[in-house]
DNA sequence: TTAGGGTTAG
């Protein structure tokens, strides 16, 4: 009959009362009228003892422990560990057992307090004390007993390998662990013993010896899907996508078969290598292996649909999966943010957030990165919050995130404060600062960072030199800019991409140096059409028609229907006044069908993001705006606003040109924040797809003086910080 | 009585 839990704690009781009256009332027990006395039976029942002997007893006391480890409870180990020393019993005779049921009970700490009392121990102690270590993430104390175990005469055995190896990839100690692979192949365990191979090969492939692990796969002759996929997954995480294809395929010749295991890792690298074919084969082996239910490979595939770009695909499997994970629910967010789906992206987080799951470091640094693409400054902040909830606010990952975010909203200082708190700093946060320095035009401030890197113990890498470059170019410090350039030619870590040198060509055209830069892009083996756009828009500000001339036949030659790069030309001839080659082109784009990106500008009101195109009349307070704004230009042409019609890039006469600067889309937006905002202190930031023209940048510096209004405004390229009459950019952009 | 491989990132 089963007995109920309550009726079997009674029974657990009764026994250890029985033995503590037997001290308390008796004579002081000793091992000999204890095992005389009592004993208990297969059911747990205290039963006479009669001359029971050693071995009786001690299976009865192993006997209490099994219900300890059934019911979890470390507090009766104790009472039992206590009773046998109480009673003379020799418990340490015991000790391997009670060890066993505390790490059961998860008490490490009480295990290793007896384990330091035993004059000896089981191997099978050892074992199972390093084991329990390292399932706690306790690889530095399991790494000292394993050290312990050749001075006290104890022989590591194949469960002590099976364990140990993820000790020294933990703590990255190769040659700690190659010692012990020589002490593997003397005992001749590395090829014979799965568990043992497996783990090897995971060591080798954590610390990116490839090489080495796949030459213990080759020499063990009976392999399984543990060892196969120890290397599957190393090659994946070490980038090497072809070579875990590869070994796939082998695995399905030799006739392993894979499991959910296998397809977690192996879908990353089709998702890598974007080979869709093989994914949606290995979507079909899922299928057919009834792996549908587990969460990592299911994991794994909506990210190889979503890295393929078929984000509905990879929406299907996340809709369809039922206990959703957070891993699973941020690797959704991931994907949606990396194909630009970041309003999605950021409800699927709410939802997340609903139905209980917390976001982790993953989830909070791809919403930050929707709102800093959407320019969501008010959304960022609230994730900030979230960020500091979770206690995440130290973390690398977040911390660059949120660099990013309030960089990308113009908010300088709060990047900065997020920077400083960071405990781990790499490389990346660093990039994160040095560019958002960059985007706001602090050139001085970024190349301060950028030469303490050094300092901080850090390497610059290729994005570093694209921030600090940017950094110089966007601030007029081309002395500075083109001295790190040439250093990075030095630099054999380094390679050069076609980043660096737009960053330079941009650099060197802004401050008109129109030959050095052409000449720089010649020197680029396969120039890119952005090249040539970024000098082309050199050549427009500089009003170079003819060199420009020369830049659009190389960037027409290598995208001929680059729409960027016709609307650049178009707008040069424009702005010198040459209409007919202005309609000329015009009349090719409408050939080809060309488009335009209208000019566009948001402004973030209340909570609200507002849209705004010139001359546009869609607002419901246009009336207003329209009325307001007439009369801010009344006021500040007496302070000495003059409409600067050189920006008109319509054949017009003066007044229709001043007429149509006017209505530009970041003058309506910056009218409608001044004639709505409620918080009269707040600054008011806009945001604009192309860049700012340079009448709306002076009337800005107007309107923040007369308004005493800070504004901050993001063009296509980078920041503007407005006060009081005043531009961050001191007019170069 | 003790043992091996997995999912999300700039």
């Amino acid at each position: 009959m089963q007995r109920s839990p309550k009726t079997r704690a009674v029974g657990f009781t009764r026994i250890l009362n029985f033995f503590t009256t037997l001290q308390t009332t008796g004579p002081k027990p000793t091992q000999s009228n204890l095992l005389k006395t009592s004993c208990v039976d297969q059911d747990n029942e205290v039963v006479p003892f009669n001359n029971r002997s050693l071995t009786e007893t001690s299976n009865a006391y192993a006997s209490l422990l099994r219900r300890c480890i059934e019911r979890k409870s470390v507090s009766e180990i104790r009472r039992i560990q206590l009773h046998m020393t109480k009673s003379g019993f020799p418990h340490l005779s015991l000790g391997n057992k009670l060890i066993d049921a505390y790490l059961k009970c998860e008490s490490i700490e009480d295990a290793r307090k007896l384990f330091d009392e035993m004059p000896q121990r089981h191997i099978v102690t050892w074992n199972s004390m390093i084991a329990s270590y390292i399932r706690h993430k306790r690889s530095q104390e399991a790494l000292k007993l394993y050290q312990m175990m050749l001075p006290e005469g104890v022989l590591p055995d194949e469960f002590t390998f099976s364990s140990i190896f993820k000790v020294f990839s933990d703590l990255r100690l190769l040659p700690e662990g190659r010692k012990a692979h020589g002490l593997l192949v003397v005992s001749g365990l590395e090829v014979s013993n799965l568990f043992v191979g497996s783990a090897l090969v995971d060591m080798y492939a954590k610390l990116g010896k490839l090489r080495d692990a796949r030459l213990v796969v080759d020499r063990v002759m009976e392999k399984d899907v543990v060892l196969v996929t120890a290397l599957i997954v190393g090659y994946t995480q070490h980038g090497k996508d072809g070579e875990a294809l590869e070994v796939f395929r082998n695995l399905v010749k030799e006739g392993i078969k894979a499991n959910e295991f296998t397809f977690a890792s192996i879908l990353i690298a089709c998702g890598n290598l974007e080979e869709l074919g093989k994914g949606k084969l290995i979507h079909g082996l899922i299928i057919k292996s009834g792996f549908e239910s587990v969460v990592a490979s299911q994991t794994s595939l909506l990210t190889m649909y979503s890295k393929c770009g078929l984000i509905d695909d990879s929406l299907k499997v996340f809709d369809r999966f039922v206990n959703a994970n957070q891993v699973m629910w941020t690797a959704v967010i991931v994907g949606l943010v990396q194909n630009g789906r970041e309003e999605l992206a950021l409800s699927i987080f709410r939802r997340m957030i609903r139905s209980s799951i917390n976001p982790n470091s993953f989830t909070l640094s791809a919403t930050l990165r929707a709102c800093s693409s959407l320019a969501m400054f008010e959304q960022g902040k609230q994730i900030h919050g979230r960020v500091m909830k979770a206690g995440l606010d130290k973390d690398r990952f977040a911390g660059a995130a949120l660099i990013d975010m309030y960089g990308k909203c113009g908010n300088i200082e709060m990047a900065r404060s997020v920077f400083d708190a960071l405990v781990e700093i790499d490389v990346v946060p660093v990039n994160s600062m040095i560019y958002s320095y960059a985007q706001s035009g602090y050139g001085h401030e970024a190349l301060k960072l950028f030469n303490r890197m050094r300092d901080m113990g850090l390497e610059p890498n290729d994005a570093t030199f694209v921030s600090v470059l940017a950094a110089c170019s966007n601030a007029g410090l081309i002395e500075e800019g083109l001295n790190i350039f040439s250093s990075i030619r030095s630099n054999p870590t380094i390679d050069l991409s076609r980043d660096h040198y737009a960053c330079v060509v941009d650099m060197l055209g802004r401050a008109g140096r129109l030959k050095e830069a052409e000449i720089l892009i010649n020197q680029v083996k396969k120039p890119d059409v952005v090249l040539w756009r970024t000098l082309l828009s050199a050549c427009r500000i500089h009003g170079e028609v003819e060199m420009a001339k020369r830049v659009m036949n190389g960037a027409l030659e290598l995208e001929p229907g680059d729409e960027g790069t016709h609307v650049l030309l178009s707008n040069l001839y424009a702005s010198t006044g040459n209409w007919t080659q202005v309609i000329k082109m015009k009349s090719t784009m409408r050939e080809m069908r060309l488009k335009k990106n209208p000019a566009m500008t948001w402004v973030d009101v209340d909570r609200g993001v507002h849209t705004f195109m010139a001359g546009d009349w869609s607002h419901p307070r246009s009336g207003e705006i329209y009325e307001m704004l007439d009369s801010l230009i009344e006021k500040i042409k007496d302070l000495g606003y003059v409409p600067d019609t050189r920006f008109v890039l319509q054949d017009l006469d003066e007044k229709e040109k001043e007429r149509s600067l006017y209505y530009h889309s970041e003058k309506l937006a910056i009218t409608f924040a001044l004639l709505s905002n409620s918080n009269k202190n707040t600054c008011i930031r806009i945001f604009k797809n192309l860049r700012v023209c340079g009448d709306c940048h002076t009337w800005i510096k107007f309107v923040s003086k007369v308004a005493r209004r800070e504004i901050i405004a993001r063009d296509a390229k980078r920041f503007h910080h407005f006060r009081d009459g005043l531009c961050s950019c001191g007019d170069y952009w």
